[in-house]
DNA sequence: GTGTTTGCAAAGTGTTTGCAATTTA
DNA sequence: TAAATTGCAAACACTTTGCAAACAC
């Protein structure tokens, strides 16, 4: 499932990012050929994990770089916690809010009709759609 | 536009909260007749500037009450902020980051098609939908 | 070599909490 | 007067930042 390192260099050298041995490592985490949500600390600790020493400044540090890179798309659901999502095509989620947990629906699956027309100098820029779901007792 | 007392007092008792001076004088400030969305520290500048005084520590305490007892429901757009919305029925927003500024869609306007069965064992509980707006150049 | 990136610790933000003093019923 | 509420300051969680050392080109 590993995306080559080639792959990976690759894509850093497109958008400009030097790849340096922690790019490179969280890169390797992140693109891993599956779609992934995950927070900064999360990442921060499979870092830690897998054989990389990186510092918990640098993880976000280059979240926020791939993000604007676009690489990534941050998700805001709870206060206080961010997501990124390595999805980065328009699409929606369902949100656990038991387990924090963040699954992908495709685009093409939701349709949304009705949106009135936004407050005039305005234009839609996208739309954010979050199923929430609990648990089916 | 504002509510008069007694109609604030008989809401507070209705939910079984104490009406004191400060969660009166928050109420009035929040259910002034029009619908609402105020974060905390926005919430406690009111309260300063008119005559009342009340501690921000307060204004999160009450602004979670309320929403516990649901006379408000809670936003999250930005991490790091909190928005508190006045109305509590089904509905969506759109958002100006531009401004940090909410407008409510009334739910009968926008409907949504196609959304997925949720994972087993969990069903949906609600959904939120986001309209996100920029300046129209 | 020069400019970029890293890691650390410190600072920053929005929010919550412990506790003594105050207020409510 | 017993229980709930307030305000303050301290604690919190997540995130960003300043700066010296390390690294990439």
């Amino acid at each position: 499932m590993s995306r080559p390192y080639s792959k990976i260099l690759e894509q850093l050298n497109s958008v400009g990012l030097r790849p340096t041995s922690q790019r490179m490592a969280l890169a390797k985490l992140l693109f891993d050929g599956t779609y992934r949500h995950v927070t900064a600390e999360v990442l921060h600790k499979e870092a830690l994990k897998s054989q990389k020493q990186v510092s918990l400044a640098t993880v976000y540090n280059t979240l926020n770089l791939f993000t604007r890179a676009g690489l990534l798309r941050e998700i805001v659901i709870d206060s206080g916690c961010s997501y990124f999502d390595t999805n980065t095509s328009a699409h929606h989620h369902f949100f656990d809010e038991k387990n924090n947990d963040l699954i992908d629906i495709n685009s093409k699956e939701i349709r949304i009709k009705g949106v009135p027309t936004p407050p005039s100098g305005k234009r839609i820029k996208d739309i954010d759609v979050v199923v929430n779901i609990e648990n089916d007792y």
